[in-house]
RNA sequence: GGGCGAAUAACUCAGUUGGUAGAGUGCAACCCUUACAAGGUUGAAGUCACAGGUUCGAGCCCUGUUUCGCCCACCA
């Protein structure tokens, strides 16, 4: 292909399908099993089978994405795990939607046929995240592809729980759990989104038995007062110290309950009289345990009322909360009702209010698992990054409470617990048993209940490479180098990963935690469907191609910083990625053929040495900003040498040289010099813009194969050669001497295009000698006709001057130059000058700075002020000769 | 109630053991100069939230205050 077919701008479609296509075809992505080298392993944070691509994805697949290409390029044997969960709830309310469109409830299927509808629609569409991953650039390795119900790893999910039950860590038991009425199911602690809401505070009075009066009890929640079995107080209180009655009616009922008496009610809150329902919170469970009171159940599992309720049976727990207040206040028992905020549970998945009630369950005694998390953090065996988040890990660690698990939907892994029905017999087994193990009878029954999605997540890094087998693939990869996850979802599955690997592996699943920020809309708002501000990260990639995505999310990803995502952004980066494609475009005109590489013998300009150093440094701050998932400092590193030092500069001033004016050799040399770095640029840039580095490398003459294969970092012997010292001070005095010029380019007015006569004095020879070395590039920067350089003397007639270090330039203006305007020029940087010497003046007459300062401090500040000294001197000198003629 | 984080240019944000503030966008001026107008050159613009303290020196360290965001908690 020659440079011809490059079109002026760089379009993305096409060309990203096209590469994808190849690498998956040629089997970039692919782990080896085994394998000599070291190697580099990270598992997907598996969405959700009925998930689509939102920012979040991206942020969290780009970022492993560029992980796993950097360690390609360093010669890794890379295994990035992809999958899908099977995502309990979620799933089976997505399929139980589609099918109420039909008329058709999940009852009147039944379980088996609706298991089977779940699974055709994941065969239909619940692969629909793996293509916009894809889309992305993900490089997972897809052979190894895995999902949460599949047999391998529904057999590590049984495994498991045996495992535990034998241990003592699993059991069965009644508590009050959240239920959600409306998925109708229990849910984890963590299932339930706490939001405060504006509520009321009801003031009620349960009259004394036989009397007129009565105990004031206050609460958010009256519905539930037909399961009140008691009235409690708090023995200190002295409200109520000269109480003679022992118990209360319970008003809209017959009911006499108890009063009882424990320090646990709060005498500060309401009238310091609390009613208890032991069967619908968990305070008053605990509450109830302890005084032996009876455990009275009043809302259904569909949130109904039930006959204990009376005439409010049947009713819906929100109406019946209505009902009983008019009721109430038409007894006057309604004594009063105040406002008041509080926090009221919502199922996570249909934001249904959840109902916090009795049920038999089961549970993972959580506390020694967790002792283990904890403690591998502690240990160092797992960093968390950035550490911060160990905090919040062990807070949450420390003070766990038992895992419920069991869930009753009919998509998941169902229970691996049977009964006997003739002798109760209770089994639980890895491998489906067909009798009772005790009576022999085939009369046995499994349990209905499913396990928590989560608990299948929390096998994730090993489970997905094969275990219980112990295969080749758990021995070259577990424990994997890092997981890349949000925070949203570090107890509900961090966490969990680390207790299930230190438990069953012996070891931690991973060596580092990255959690990433979340992003938001450009008004740092959550985004969300109903606010209408979600921003779709295919239609980002179909406008702007994914590699302007990708590398604005890497370079908005400050650690412990939310990312604002707005299209502007996004927008700037397809700028650079035209940029880099202008500049390849540049590049590849200019080389001819078949040019060789750099070599120590090459004769290198000035320019060539800095570029070719500056190519190095860069390499080793994306190295290190990669390294400690610092990948903005990466991405905007290589950004500013790309944007600021090749194009702007390197490129410009290597013009003479390409264009033959300084002679075939320096040609031949400043061509090879191109190359490389351009080479060195498109390795760097391939982590975070694959597809747009791919293709220009595909076009370049001087590489062969795949950028896959190139190898990062670069061939250090040659560079640390050119590193010579020197070269960067030698080149910013040379670019200050073109800014100067420019800069009275400018301010002066003068059109860009006027050539214009430039003449130098400097009293070093040195200086002299250098700049009459490079003339043409600086000729060629700052776009002169001529350049004259001399040793001081008299400064020439007409000209607006300038002063870089030692070194006075003069701009032959004749004729055109602007008196006026050359004296307010020279008076401003004359001002600037003199402020900057005042501070540096002041330091310097500072006895306890000269004191107490390290000495190189100090010795850079007094260079600094004699270097100002000189330019203030010569700006003076020139000021003066102005204002004389102005006169 | 506990914890975490943020406050720096008009906007969005960097700022690596403390050495005197940077970028992108936007703005202004001039330019289609032989890679790129999705571009070039130049320029204007900051009491680093506030108040103290440590230090020769603080955007950075310490204490307190204000405002905002998030997480956790058994706020009847």
């Amino acid at each position: 292909m020659s440079s011809d077919s490059l079109v002026k701008g760089y379009e993305p479609s096409g060309i990203e399908e096209r590469w994808y296509r190849y690498w998956e075809e040629k089997g970039f992505f692919d782990a080896k099993d085994k394998s000599g080298q070291k190697s580099y392993a990270i598992v997907i944070p598996p969405p959700n089978v009925t998930g689509v691509l939102h920012m979040g994805h991206a942020l969290n697949i780009t970022i492993q994405d560029i992980l796993c290409r950097y360690h390609r390029l360093c010669g890794d044997n890379v295994l990035w795990m992809p999958g899908t969960d099977h995502a309990g709830i979620a799933t089976q309310n997505v399929v139980e939607r589609n099918l109420a469109e039909k008329g058709v409830t999940r009852d009147q299927l039944g379980r088996e046929k609706f298991i089977d509808e779940v699974w055709k629609w994941r065969e239909k569409s619940g692969g629909a995240i793996i293509n916009q991953l894809k889309r992305l650039g993900a490089s997972c390795d897809w052979k190894r592809e895995r999902f949460t119900m599949d047999s391998g790893l529904s057999q590590a999910v049984r495994k498991v729980f045996v495992q535990l039950y034998k241990d003592d860590l699993i059991y069965k038991g009644q508590y009050i759990i959240n239920w959600c009425p409306r998925c109708r199911t229990a849910l984890a602690e963590l299932e339930v989104d706490h939001e405060e809401q504006d509520s009321f505070l009801y003031y009620i009075k349960y009259p004394f038995v036989g009397s007129k009066d009565g105990l004031v009890v206050a609460t958010t929640r009256p519905e539930t007062m037909f399961g009140d079995t008691a009235v409690a107080i708090n023995p200190m209180d002295d409200r109520y110290r000269g109480l003679d009655f022992d118990s209360v009616m319970l008003p809209l009922t017959n009911k006499t309950i108890p009063i009882i008496r424990d320090s646990y009610v709060d005498t500060e809150f309401g009238t310091g009289a609390l009613k208890v329902t032991p069967a619908h919170d968990p305070n008053d469970f605990t509450l109830g345990e302890k005084h032996n009171l009876d455990r009275v159940k009043v809302i259904d599992d569909d949130g109904k009322m039930t006959e204990d309720a009376g005439e409010f049976k049947g009713m819906d727990r929100f109406e019946c909360r209505k009902k009983a207040l008019v009721a109430l206040e038409n007894l006057g028992l309604l004594v009063k009702t105040e406002p008041l905020k509080n926090s009221v549970g919502h199922c996570y998945r249909c934001k249904t209010v959840v109902e916090p009630s009795l049920s038999r369950q089961w549970f993972v005694r959580v506390a020694p698992l967790a002792k283990e998390a904890a403690d591998a953090v502690r240990n160092g065996k797992t960093r968390i990054i950035p550490a911060n988040w160990s905090k919040t890990y062990f807070d949450w660690l420390d003070n766990i409470q038992d895992w419920c698990i069991s869930r009753q939907i009919w998509w998941g892994h169902r229970i691996p617990v049977w009964k006997c029905s003739e002798c109760g017999e209770v089994m639980v087994e890895e491998v489906d048993p067909d009798r009772c193990s005790a009576c022999g009878s085939s009369s046995i029954l499994q349990e209905t209940d499913v396990l928590d999605t989560w608990f299948s997540s929390a096998l994730w890094p090993f489970s997905t490479m094969g275990w219980p087998e112990e295969t080749d693939l758990l021995k070259t990869f577990y424990p994997t180098q890092a997981l890349v996850t949000g925070f949203d979802i570090l107890f509900f599955w961090v966490a969990r990963m680390m207790m299930m690997g230190t438990r069953f592996m012996g070891e931690v699943p991973f060596e580092d935690v990255y959690i990433h920020a979340l992003v938001r809309d450009e008004n740092g708002k959550k985004m969300s469907k109903s606010k209408g501000n979600v921003i779709d990260p295919i239609k980002v990639i179909d406008t702007h191609g994914a590699d302007a995505f990708r590398f604005t999310l890497a370079a908005f990803a400050a650690q412990g910083r939310d990312v604002k995502m707005s299209e502007d952004r996004v927008i700037g980066y397809r700028n650079f990625v035209n940029k880099l494609w202008n500049a390849a475009r540049f590049t590849l005109m200019h080389l001819d053929g078949d040019t060789g590489s750099v070599s120590l013998d090459d004769d290198l300009s000035i320019v060539d040495r800095w570029i070719l150093s500056r190519a190095l440094a860069t390499a080793e701050a994306v190295k290190t900003g990669i390294d400690s998932y610092k990948f903005n400092e990466a991405a905007s590193a290589v950004y500013q040498f790309v944007w600021h030092e090749f194009c702007d500069w390197y490129l410009e001033a290597s013009k003479p040289a390409l264009y033959d004016k300084e002679g075939r050799a320096r040609r031949d040399v400043s061509r090879r010099v191109l190359a490389k770095v351009l080479k060195d640029i498109l390795i760097m840039l391939h982590p975070f813009m694959p597809f747009v580095t791919e293709e220009i490398w595909s076009i370049m003459p001087t590489v062969k194969g795949s950028i896959m294969e190139a190898g990062f970092p670069f061939d250090e012997t040659l560079i640390d050669s050119v590193r010579n010292i020197g070269v960067e001070e030698k080149i910013s005095y040379a670019f200050a001497l073109v800014t100067a010029i420019r800069n009275i380019r400018g301010e002066m007015n003068i059109a860009p295009s006027a050539e214009l006569n430039v003449s130098m004095q400097t009293p070093d020879d040195n200086e002299k000698h250098f700049i009459e070395e490079n003339s043409s590039i600086i000729k060629n920067l700052s776009r002169l006709e001529s350049l004259v350089v001399s040793g001081m003397g008299e400064p020439p007639a007409s000209c607006a001057a300038a002063v870089v270090s030692g070194t006075i330039i003069y701009v032959s203006l004749k004729g055109v130059i602007d008196f006026d305007k050359e004296e307010q020029r020279l008076e401003k940087e004359l001002e600037k000058v003199t402020k900057e010497l005042l501070s540096v003046s002041k330091r310097l007459s500072n006895e306890s700075f000269l004191d107490k300062a390290p000495e190189d401090v100090v010795d850079k500040v007094r260079l600094q002020k004699d270097a100002l000294e000189d330019k203030a001197e010569k700006l003076k000198v020139n000021l003066d000769k102005i204002k004389k003629i102005n006169l």
